[in-house]
DNA sequence: GGCCGTCGTTCGACAATGTCGACCGTCATG
DNA sequence: CATGACGGTCGACATTGTCGAACGACGGCC
């Protein structure tokens, strides 16, 4: 049966839908976006509802995720291998350069965040797990495309979108960018994405020399540039944490 | 079609029970513990692998939970109207307290947490958002059963877990401990889940008075009890917090 | 090294299942 | 008061998911 299931594939979309909209939806909203049948919509949305995986707002009747959702996607931060031995080393990574740390891994068209250090001195940061960022425009999306085929795939050939003045848009651009990062084997992103934010990013490995994500620090351009280039003393910090986390997996096997 | 969708019920399942063990499971594993023919546990796994919701380890062939129920429990946080307001007044209370805060509402027999403050001193802890705990020997729990039928249906009859020698186990003892948390607008639960710990929680109201879930401080007994109590100046600022997330919530209307 | 057991996967037939579109009651609106 | 849109239900139809057997590959054991 080399086919995706109807059904499970509907409600897939559906639950995407309601992630992407802000507000909650209405059955007719949903079943019209998806071309469906208003009875089948309702059917996979009771039974989405039964499951925790959608709640209706009982005054409205229009839905939303719910909240069992939640409580998987916590699950699958406790599974995921690359996290748990990460997070430590993440941890001293923050200490050290005394920034932001993220980790991410590729999914779907963009990086999505499993881990975030908050920035040791700070406070009032809002936590970014769960959140996906564009792969042509910053440090941990450009160093998964230049290492990794399958992100460069996803990327598809531009024109991209424009954050700043400073956005490669270009694919010819970011390739140029992803050799010059597989050269010297770190990536950087100066107000790429957004004004004033600045971040150096290295790839982690699997034990098979597979790249598996990429750890970045993140801040405030004037802390982590100096005369207009990126301090190499944070760039040493960024890819000896990554080499430690690479090795971590690679022993994981024992 | 009063009835749920069965192959969607039978996808729910099998991402339960992958967020239940720890590690991945094999797709015999999956088709025996649910009771299913092995054609068809493969054909949800596909579905719901390409859909992102499961992904596969290339080597061993094993499934686990996907990064996509990352992203979609990061969108539910997002459309939480619950959270949302409740995030400054929060923060608020854990610098007043000088404690941890926790934010949680009522999912299936337990309660889950959607909102986690960090001690403002401590460092090197471990967010709790999306975890459960459970109803019966936490504060926010006890709160929600002694407000909210729907939770104390939920709670069963007993006898409930023992975690320490304070839990209580014994129906009788929740429901007189709920009369008493009834009458004085708060709850508290000293060692009843975890040695050394103790926390004061007080409900959460919509505009329409429906309990929507709770606000508590949790941290050392030594700072939050005196003298075997806890401390009054902390249950004000607890109930305080609860009141004004409320109040925010029942203005969020216009 | 050859055998066996188990794994993930594919296939085809069957009927159970989900899908469709019309219909119902309710609410807010003009 | 009539109208329209809403969420929800129902029953007939055939599409669709399910089952069990069979396949090829891998790994461990004798």
């Amino acid at each position: 049966m080399p086919g995706p299931i109807q059904s499970l594939s509907r409600a897939a979309a559906i639950l995407r839908l309601l992630a992407g909209g802000e507000r909650r939806l209405g059955l007719s909203e949903v079943s019209t976006a998806l071309g469906l049948a208003k009875g089948t919509a309702h059917g996979i949305l009771r039974t989405l509802q039964q499951e925790g995986f959608v709640e209706q707002d009982p005054e409205s009747g229009k839905y939303q995720l719910g909240a069992e959702l939640l409580r998987l996607g916590q699950s699958y931060l406790d599974v995921h291998e690359l996290r748990a031995r990460a997070l430590v080393w993440a941890d001293d990574l923050a200490r050290a350069a005394g920034e932001t740390v993220y980790l991410g891994v590729l999914h779907q068209q963009g990086v999505l965040i499993v881990h975030h250090v908050f920035r040791p001195d700070d406070t009032r940061q809002v936590l970014e797990v769960g959140s996906m960022q564009p792969l042509h425009s910053t440090a941990i999306g450009k160093v998964l495309v230049a290492y990794d085929p399958v992100a460069r795939g996803e990327l598809g050939d531009g024109p991209y979108e424009s954050y700043t003045l400073r956005t490669l848009t270009e694919p010819a651009d970011v390739d140029a960018e992803c050799s010059l990062i597989r050269e010297r084997g770190w990536a950087d992103s100066v107000e790429e994405t957004w004004e004033g934010v600045a971040s150096i990013a290295a790839l982690i490995q699997d034990r098979r020399r597979n790249p598996v994500g990429a750890v970045c620090i993140n801040g405030p351009v004037e802390r982590i540039c100096q005369d207009g280039f990126v301090k190499p003393s944070l760039v040493a910090s960024v890819r000896s944490a990554a080499r430690a986390i690479s090795r971590d997996l690679g022993a994981g096997r024992f």
